[in-house]
DNA sequence: ACCGCTCGCGGTGCGGGCTTTTGAGCCCG
């Protein structure tokens, strides 16, 4: 019996018993016993007593031994046999939870979506104490949208509707001030919805503004404080806007960013303190209520620095607050060093990349476009990579205070060789060595393919290592473990793609990555102007492992980089 | 059901808002 089955089966337990409309706190009980058997690193050989953890007593370590004797737990068995597997979808049904459904189940025999909807249709719900007409009306609704209903979206899906939204509101009079808040603003990989705050004087004109603006399939709730709508996009996006005034920004933001365990953390602080956090201030004892000019201020009240959202876990963010500053932020960026241009599949020049960098006030940069065996995407040969050479030097001439360094994206191939020699590959400043072909090769093909790039001197750095994209593929699962043990033993870098529909290296192989002491670059990948935005992304992804600043290639010196990319020659 | 303070019992990591049932359940971070 292994770990894993044993957790899931305690979460079973809990969702059961929610289903039944059992006491809250008795089922919450059953969630904090698994929570805290997946807490522990152990394995539970290695446990001699479960009830020494804190959150596992007689009930739950009784269930946890009928599984580990006799690979069953009757508890769940006796559970299943009283409540219908049907219910289970229904807890999904926004307004429905556990007393509801148990109560539909007892009082008028429901077992699954169906027959709830022929009660609702028959009209015995609303005779129900509890539910009326209008809740009945809305069940019905929601019953229609569980089928086609999606579960969080990728970061990929949403930045871009993040971007219009600011955009719009930027160009709104009214709005004095905005942000981004959320799960989106934490740089998870997925999200629910999209949140914003707005600080805004002029409540009905701003509503106004946004409902004619947006595409909009449905108008969930338009309000004087909150706003929340559906917009009619390849799939339905929910997004909320909280309108408040300006002295409640930044609680305000603090609030709706999260995370949920973070607030939660957070408000015992100030408990202790008699102080009371709410999102529109910090109450203090006698009842007056703080209010703050921005969030480093509202932790600063709190004897915190400012924490960065993708810290906000409500774990390690308070724990650590003397290494904060030490992580890396947007404005440490001196360089992105993976980019295409119109030689290959890029859709800018080199001289455009080249002023979009120093408008964003980079150092140095490196333009890496791909090499010849990717024809798709219009690959360099040898002839071509020397005329572009050129192109460079005259870009760098222009420019004294910045400079484009040549590099190349170089495939590594199916069959475990490098797409350029060893001579082309002498004349390049940097050399980026990734994988485009045969994903589904085995492991050990797929790393003997990655050691060949690994013990090429004249390669720096292993771009998007997995070849993951969010919520779509896997990649082709490379050993992480003896990748990072190479690039060390080789002085290579491994990338932080910042695409979003990358993120890769992700968060757990990053924080691998920092425990070896390997070097990271944050890199866009960018084949357009408007991709170097990413950066951002990729720099609040980064956080989210607590990279150090002094482990991030780019936010080296030109003279610092330069002197790590010439040690092999 | 678990924990902690003390051996049975009260509280359960927070607080606010919305619905519509004008309480209690549900939802948000």
């Amino acid at each position: 019996m292994n770990k894993k089955t044993i957790i899931r089966t305690l979460e079973k337990i809990a969702l059961y018993m929610e289903l039944q409309g059992e006491n809250p706190f008795k089922v919450s009980a059953f969630r904090k016993a698994a929570a805290a058997l997946e807490g522990d690193e152990r394995s539970l050989s290695e446990m001699d007593d479960v009830t020494k953890l804190k959150g596992i007593g007689k009930g739950t370590a009784a269930v946890i031994e009928d599984l580990m004797l006799t690979g069953e737990s009757s508890l769940l068995k006796e559970l299943e046999e009283v409540v219908p597997k049907g219910l289970l979808p229904l807890l999904k049904l926004p307004g429905l939870g556990g007393k509801k459904i148990a109560k539909l189940h007892q009082e008028l025999g429901i077992d699954s979506a169906e027959s709830l909807k022929a009660a609702c249709e028959a009209g015995k719900v609303r005779e129900l104490a509890g539910f009326a007409v209008k809740t009945e009306e809305k069940i019905l609704k929601e019953l229609a949208n569980l089928a086609n209903r999606s579960e969080r979206l990728p970061i990929w899906q949403l930045e871009p509707v993040v971007l219009q939204i600011e955009a719009l509101l930027g160009s709104m009079k009214e709005v004095d001030r905005f942000s981004v808040a959320g799960s989106f603003r934490r740089a998870l990989e997925t999200s629910k919805d999209i949140d914003f705050i707005v600080v805004t004087e002029a409540v009905e004109e701003v509503r106004e503004n946004l409902l004619n603006s947006l595409a909009i399939q449905e108008v969930v709730a338009a309000g004087d404080t909150k706003i929340s709508v559906i917009l009619d996009l390849d799939e339905p996006v929910s997004v909320d806007f909280r309108l408040v005034k300006d002295n409640e920004y930044a609680t305000a933001l603090h609030h709706f960013t999260g995370s949920k365990d973070h607030n939660v953390r957070m408000r015992q602080i100030a408990k202790a303190r008699g102080e009371k956090i709410s999102e529109y201030g910090v109450e203090q004892e006698d009842g007056t209520v703080l209010t703050f000019q921005d969030e480093a201020a509202f932790f600063a009240h709190f004897d915190l620095p400012w924490i960065p959202p993708s810290l906000r876990t409500g774990t390690a963010e308070f724990d650590k607050t003397n290494i904060i500053q030490n992580l890396v932020r947007l404005e440490d960026i001196k360089a992105d060093l993976h980019m295409h241009t119109t030689w290959s599949d890029g859709a800018y020049s080199v001289a455009e990349m080249g002023e979009a960098l120093l408008a964003r006030g980079y150092q140095y940069s490196v333009i890496t476009d791909h090499s010849q065996f990717l024809k798709v995407a219009n690959g360099l040969t040898p002839e071509r990579l020397e005329k572009q050479r050129g192109e460079i030097e005259a870009f760098n001439a222009a420019h004294p205070d910045f400079h484009l360094f040549k590099g190349t994206e170089m495939d590594i191939l199916p069959d475990g060789s490098l797409d350029f020699e060893d001579q082309v590959l002498k004349e390049l400043d940097f050399v980026i060595a990734s994988i485009h072909s045969s994903f589904t090769q085995s492991q050990d093909k797929i790393m003997a393919r990655l050691l060949t790039a690994m013990q090429n001197p004249y390669v720096h750095m292993i771009a998007h290592p997995t070849g993951r994209i969010i919520e779509d593929r896997d990649g082709y699962n490379p050993d992480m473990k003896q990748l990072i043990a190479w690039a060390k033993e080789y002085g290579k870098i491994l990338e932080l793609n910042a695409n979003p529909y990358r993120l890769d290296l992700c968060v757990e192989h990053l924080e691998m990555a920092c425990a070896a002491g390997v070097p990271v670059a944050i890199n866009t990948d960018a084949h357009d102007i408007a991709h170097l935005r990413f950066m951002d992304i990729g720099v609040r992804y980064a956080n989210r492992a607590w990279l150090p600043k002094d482990m991030i290639v780019n936010t080296w010196t030109r003279e610092q980089f330069e002197a790590f990319i010439q040690r092999n020659k």
